[in-house]
DNA sequence: TATAATTTAATTGTATACAATTGAATTTTT
DNA sequence: AAAAATTCAATTGTATACAATTAAATTATA
């Protein structure tokens, strides 16, 4: 039988993986605050557009599928953002059920000025190459197995 | 001059450090939910209670500070855990602008019944010791860097 | 082809998060 | 000691997140 402080030591704070993830995560997004600011935009939006400024229409079922958001999140979002003029939104005239999401002109334009953005995050978060490399990779291994 | 394709390489959703971690984390917290539901409690919510089962009584200023939350966040989630009698806030006799907060014996005693749930997460990332170590090690870093 | 099953987005309800402000208590400075 | 500055938690307002449900459209099946 384990002793007590064995059993114990899993649930401390500092020996989760999760937690520390979670925190950085947030800390991380809090660092892209200030110049996501400067184009009036939040993480998760700028994360849409993101996607938007790679392939310039998509489905609302796909962009959710990438960003793991559900249409909860998604739909006010969009919503939002249509409203900004930087996307639009349209049922596809194919089938009535699909939302097919459209960056318009001034959504394009926006990626010029978020171009130096990645840079700062990355000054800030200060990794050797190698430790990027890693932790890229051992995130999307994480990915793949917690969506089967 | 660099070629506009090499500019926008860095806004790729797949080259991203955050966007991975942000899903990951989003993802590692969804499959805490079943077993936290069994317990009647949310994934923030037990954090704060990992907080309290190793230190039974904490300022609110110091939970703030481990857990990277602050009182806008923490005051109501704490006002929720006392309802449902998981711990007792009360103002420090010394100084009346700190919150202690301490776990009460209903608190302490769901500690045995989250034992196994490290256990359970762990087997779905499904990383090597290898690989945990050096997630756990580059968070770390990226922690300190993000918060100075 | 009528019905059942599935897909898709919207809606509803609950629970964070966090910036910014407020206000009370304490500490520091003058 | 009185005034100014600081600390701390609570409040306010905005923006996610996501489970669960709903409803419309489409596809599969009997």
């Amino acid at each position: 039988m384990p002793s007590i402080k064995r059993m114990d030591r899993c649930l401390r704070l500092d020996h989760q993986l999760c937690f520390p993830m979670y925190a950085a995560s947030k800390e991380i997004i809090r660092k892209y605050t200030p110049y996501l600011k400067e184009i009036d935009l939040t993480y998760t939006q700028y994360i849409v557009m993101l996607v938007l400024w790679e392939q310039e229409r998509i489905s609302m079922r796909e962009l959710g599928e990438r960003l793991y958001l559900d249409s909860g999140t998604l739909t006010p979002l969009l919503v939002k953002l249509e409203k900004k003029g930087l996307l639009v939104r349209e049922r596809s005239k194919t089938d009535e059920r699909i939302m097919e999401i459209t960056a318009t002109d001034k959504g394009i334009g926006l990626k010029v000025k978020s171009r130096k953005i990645p840079k700062e995050i990355g000054k800030c978060l200060n990794l050797s190459p190698k430790e990027a490399y890693e932790l890229s990779k051992i995130l999307k291994k994480i990915l793949k197995n917690t969506t089967e």
